[in-house]
DNA sequence: AGCACGCCGACT
DNA sequence: GTCGGCGTGCTC
């Protein structure tokens, strides 16, 4: 018997099926990890097929070496999810399959947890009277039974305990045990639910896809984790992706309280020894809902009875390095292998998701009230410009400022929304317009005041901070825009007595960094909690009287397609942190746009205004959901080399163009806009065709280009960050 | 990824 | 005349 074998290596070259002998003696099937000769030295593989005949020369055929496992570790979804991935998105078998298993089993040790446990021995001879503290160590284990090595000695001290373990006294155990991950544990919660809520989940009930668009602070958690209930009762499994960044201890101790050791959470903070413990108990199905964040999409939890994806519209479910996917496309596939329900959760749905469904193509689900019957907060925008005439040159406008004196008084409190991290994003030279840049890469270097150094964000390289500028000697250096950092100083001259925390990845870096602030927050009264994306997440404190939005623009001057959209996104999401409680909330939000149709939609909570217009836009432009973007991206030290590459490339793909004349409906070729990374020029050509040729064209002007080939050459359906 | 094979410059 | 540079190609 033959065995068709993918080679565990991630590189274009070897993205292909080997094929090996079965030795007689060796037992294996489709699925299980074994190790094969390959050149001259031993290889890891994954067998996806096995058959008596072979299409390779069957002399030059070598036998498998031993199977790793003895049973196989890629299931069946897995394997068809692998081939499915790499035709549809251009992947490296190899790549996807390492999606599947924790990287913890690549490193050929497997580590298991073990901890040694102590017990009396069956018959043993009680210590001296002399020896006082193995008397007391036998007592206490007499009265406890086994225990932990460590939690023995520790209390007893190491040398009694020794001593009893030499004459046999004790006996010393060792265990594997999974590494719990540690949580807060809550009281079991069952709220009612609303009237809403359950038509909802009513509605549910069909093995397709639904898009439940509901406002925020409709409840809709609750609504998933009564579909949950609802699988499980039916004998089913359920998977539930949330974002990353609302991954935090409360989200986690909720679904620990709610569905107790049924439940395997998987996420960032997790080290890889209880990520792999966690995989452990959902591969041999002893968990039975997984809750996670993006890469959980591939756990290998079989008879699934329904997929939740919430907050579908982040962008955190795109992978942008490799292997690039997108979640909803793997949990398109999950649903339609195990014939289930997909939920994709929202209140401001991407434009994609709701496209699809007016058209049908998914069942809609709205959610339109709060479970508390609230008004959504009112938001008040702000004209920056006009502030800026008026003579008001701070971060803050007027407005703003008086609304948190009112807030302080009130000892209520109040977030201030940042669109990005760091000190301030760049130094400039007033005099000149001097801004530094990496010497490797072509980006504007980031300013970090923690350690005052420049820093570029794509290689990692670090520079002297400015202090003169290097183009015409003047010391009239300006941070560029404005960070958490720097909003928490002028916060603080403001109020010198209130507490003002801060919440950005800096902040958050550390294990627990999360909790430790927003318990801060949580006592502070007044107190003012300034912060990134992370505070528009999940957190709710009644008291939170006053959203401020310092920069909404910052997200809508991306030289980006869906700018807009994730602006309106981002200003209804951080509006719905205002007012959790029963008393009505305020956003305040400063922008030198005010009459962008964004804000206008946005302030009215008119989800389906805006729709409409973003969709209708995206049509006539030929955009996504209207259009499909390809680019292809060449990348090489020598800048003639990677232009004259993609040149040649490009007029291949011209003619492909001229086949397609109706049906493509941009071609160009170009600089990427960063034009060298880490010293490696890139060229890049950008596509865009109409969507009922898009699978046609795409393939041919893969295979025309032959993108496997190079290693170089980097093919990119619908990117997100053109970078 | 590794490694072998292979065709052009400075060296015992 | 050889040692060795890394370009190209192959691995079931």
């Amino acid at each position: 018997m033959f065995a068709k074998i993918i080679i565990d290596q991630d590189v274009k070259a070897l993205d292909k099926v080997f094929e090996y002998v079965i030795p007689d003696d060796l037992d294996v099937e489709v699925g299980q990890r074994v190790v094969v000769p390959f050149g001259n030295r031993p290889l890891q593989g994954f067998i996806v097929e096995i058959c008596s005949e072979c299409n390779y020369d069957a002399s030059k055929l070598k036998p498998i070496i031993r199977k790793i496992e003895d049973f196989p570790v890629i299931k069946k979804e897995m394997l068809q999810l692998m081939f499915y991935m790499a035709d549809k998105l251009y992947l490296k078998l190899a790549s996807c399959l390492r999606l599947f298993l924790p990287s913890e089993m690549r490193t050929d040790k497997i580590k298991e947890l073990i901890i040694r446990f102590c017990r009396l021995a069956d018959a043993f001879e009680v210590p001296s009277a002399r020896a006082k503290k193995q008397l007391e160590i036998v007592e206490f284990l007499k009265e406890n039974g086994k225990q932990k090595f460590s939690e023995v000695s520790g209390q007893f001290g190491y040398a009694p305990l020794a001593a009893l373990v030499k004459n046999g006294t004790v006996i010393v155990e060792e265990e594997q045990q999974n590494r719990a991950p540690a949580f807060d544990v809550l009281e079991k919660q069952e709220r009612k639910l609303t009237d809403l809520q359950q038509r909802a989940v009513d509605e549910i009930c069909e093995n397709k896809t639904y898009l439940l668009h509901g406002v925020t602070g409709s409840g809709k958690t609750e609504v998933y984790m009564n579909l949950i209930d609802r699988q499980l009762e039916k004998g089913k499994t359920a998977l539930m992706l949330v974002p990353e960044i609302s991954l935090t201890p409360q989200v986690l101790a909720n679904f620990k309280a709610r569905f107790g050791d049924k439940v395997a959470l998987i996420h960032s903070g997790l080290s890889a020894g209880e990520r792999f413990d966690e995989w452990k108990r959902i591969f041999f199905g002893e968990a039975r809902v997984v809750v996670g964040a993006r890469s959980a999409i591939f756990s290998p939890i079989e008879n699934l009875g329904i997929i939740i994806i919430d907050e579908e519209h982040e962008q955190s479910y795109v992978s942008e390095s490799n292997p690039r996917y997108d979640t909803h496309d793997i949990a398109s596939f999950r649903r339609c292998f195990n014939d289930c329900t997909l939920v994709l959760g929202s209140a401001t749905p991407s434009i994609e998701s709701y496209a699809k469904a007016i058209d049908g193509e998914y069942g809609l689900v709205e959610m339109p009230v709060r479970v508390n019957g609230m008004e959504m907060p009112k938001i008040v925008v702000i004209d920056m410009l006009m502030e800026m005439r008026q003579g008001n040159n701070q971060i803050f406008s007027i407005p703003l400022i008086y609304e948190l004196r009112g807030i302080v008084e009130q000892k209520k409190q109040a977030m201030i929304f940042i669109n990005r991290r760091g000190f301030s994003s760049f130094q400039r030279c007033r005099q000149c317009g001097y801004i530094a840049k990496c010497s490797d890469c072509d980006v504007s270097l980031v300013y970090h005041r923690f350690d005052n150094k420049l820093k570029c964000h794509y290689c990692g390289k670090r520079y002297r901070a400015l202090d003169i500028c290097p183009s015409c000697g003047s010391h009239d250096i300006k941070q560029g825009a404005i960070g958490t950092e720097r909003v928490v100083e002028e916060l603080q001259k403001m109020f010198p007595d209130v507490p003002i925390l801060r919440m950005d990845n800096d902040t958050t870096a550390q294990k627990n960094g999360h909790r430790q602030i927003l318990n801060e927050f949580k006592n502070a009264k007044p107190g003012i909690l300034v912060g990134t994306q992370m505070i528009a997440k999940g957190h709710d404190f009644e008291d939170v009287l006053l959203v401020g939005i310092v920069d909404a623009d910052q997200s809508l001057y991306q030289a980006d397609y869906r700018s807009i959209e994730r602006t309106f996104q981002l200003v209804t999401q951080v509006a719905g942190r205002a007012g959790r409680s029963l008393k009505q909330g305020r956003v305040i939000l400063q922008t030198y746009s005010p009459r962008h149709y964004v804000y206008r939609f946005a302030t009215n909570y008119d989800y389906k205004g805006f729709f409409k217009k973003e969709a209708n836009l995206r049509k006539v432009t030929k955009f996504p959901p209207y259009a499909r973007i390809v680019r292809i991206l060449f990348t090489h030290e020598d800048e003639n080399i990677v232009a004259q590459e993609c040149r040649v490339c490009y007029n291949k793909v011209q003619q492909i163009k001229e086949q397609y004349a109706q049906d493509f409906v941009y071609l160009d070729v170009m600089k990427a806009p960063l034009n060298k990374i880490k010293n490696k020029f890139r060229y890049q050509i950008m596509m865009r065709f109409s969507l009922a040729k898009a699978d046609e064209i795409e393939k041919k002007v893969f295979d025309t280009v032959d993108v496997k080939a190079k290693s170089s050459v980097f093919f990119e359906i619908n990117p997100n960050n053109l970078s």
